[in-house]
DNA sequence: TAGATTGTTAATCGATTAACAATC
DNA sequence: TAGATTGTTAATCGATTAACAATC
């Protein structure tokens, strides 16, 4: 199987919860051109797209059979099976994560959460229990986590992260607004609001400016 | 001056943290081969990056000067001048972005938010009064926002997205997972946490599987 | 059959990387 | 001067788009 790029994982997830949306409404196929009408990608991409996670050819003139389709992509990004997940820093945007229902039904168990503010040690948030951050090195490799979410400030992160890696996690879900430095066999995903507005005002001010 | 291509636009959040770091410690200028071990990217995308900001050129054998980075980079993204923006959908995420400190200082000011909840309503979070969705057609012209941030459910964003727009919003920062349909002169940009996870669970799982 | 949609193969486009001369 | 770093120009790479034959 070849490779998948960034840009080309993040339509699948798009793609999945556009399908589901049809289902409800009682639809059982669904066609490039018709995806690309209502998600704006272009037809070529999406049938390469499902192409390379189905091993099922669509059907001229219908397209694809929506169940199986996700079934397919949902198998694909490992919604199927679960993977668990602890959470360092319950600030609000930590918080906000441990209350999100959705994660459950894409496979993520958040199990447990850690912080360095004594104030916050033994709350629930969201059915999850707030640790001190002093427990990590212990807890982590206990509750066999394999990813770490870190939602601490941009100062302490890079601590985080080493903490968390020498505890044996293998992945990190950053939040916060710096580039973390880790070993090999540890992967990073960032989501960087900054970079996310940066995008938007640009894009902004460029409309703006042409009127 | 060319266009920025999203990754491009992407980076220069991350630059700017950087630099702002790098002055606290007390340095005065940095170099592209620093940056580019620091940062991970190549130190051909950094001169290009900063070149595209920048009009004075860098000096051979020192770098560039870092409070004038960072005063370009900020004047590029707009930190300097203050956009006004409302937020639609005070739950738990609406919640963790109205608290959030670091706006202000990316220029972004968050004036208002809307929620359909009556319990929410009159509710003030991280200074911010939360208004009944009906006022909004009445009270977003007032504001004068130019940006609405959506934190409504899937099921509810295209409606909210609807109102937003026809009450004269011009961009929306989207953190609903949907696609959205906005007319001509409108921007939208997408924060999708579970496109993020797909990209992380993906690019974990094929690290263990090479194990 | 005709027409819509499929999958494949080739062309285009744009971003990143490499090479190298210029300069403090 | 020597060496590090710069900016520019050309090469590479990969993703997206276009073209088109195949098929239900």
């Amino acid at each position: 199987m070849k490779a998948f790029s960034k840009n080309q994982l993040q339509r699948y997830p798009v793609y999945l919860k556009f399908f589901k949306t049809l289902l409800e409404e009682g639809k059982t196929c669904v066609s490039s051109p018709y995806i690309a009408k209502c998600l704006g990608y272009s037809e070529e991409q999406i049938r390469k797209d499902l192409q390379a996670v189905s091993k099922e050819p669509g059907v001229p003139k219908k397209g694809r059979d929506l169940e199986r389709l996700v079934e397919t992509i949902e198998k694909f990004l490992g919604y199927r099976d679960s993977t668990t997940a602890v959470l360092v820093g319950a600030g609000h945007l930590g918080q906000a994560l441990l209350s999100y229902p959705n994660f459950a039904e894409m496979g993520l168990s958040i199990v447990a959460a850690f912080d360095s503010n004594p104030a916050l040690s033994g709350r629930k948030v969201g059915d999850k229990e707030v640790f001190p951050i002093e427990k990590l090195p212990n807890l982590l490799p206990r509750l066999n986590a394999h990813i770490a979410i870190i939602t601490v400030p941009a100062a302490s992160a890079q601590e985080v992260a080493d903490a968390v890696i020498s505890a044996g996690a293998r992945a990190i879900w950053n939040f916060a607004p710096i580039h973390l430095i880790v070993p090999e066999g540890v992967v990073v995903e960032n989501v960087n609001l900054a970079s996310s507005l940066a995008v938007l005002s640009h894009r902004l001010n460029e409309m703006l400016s042409k009127e």
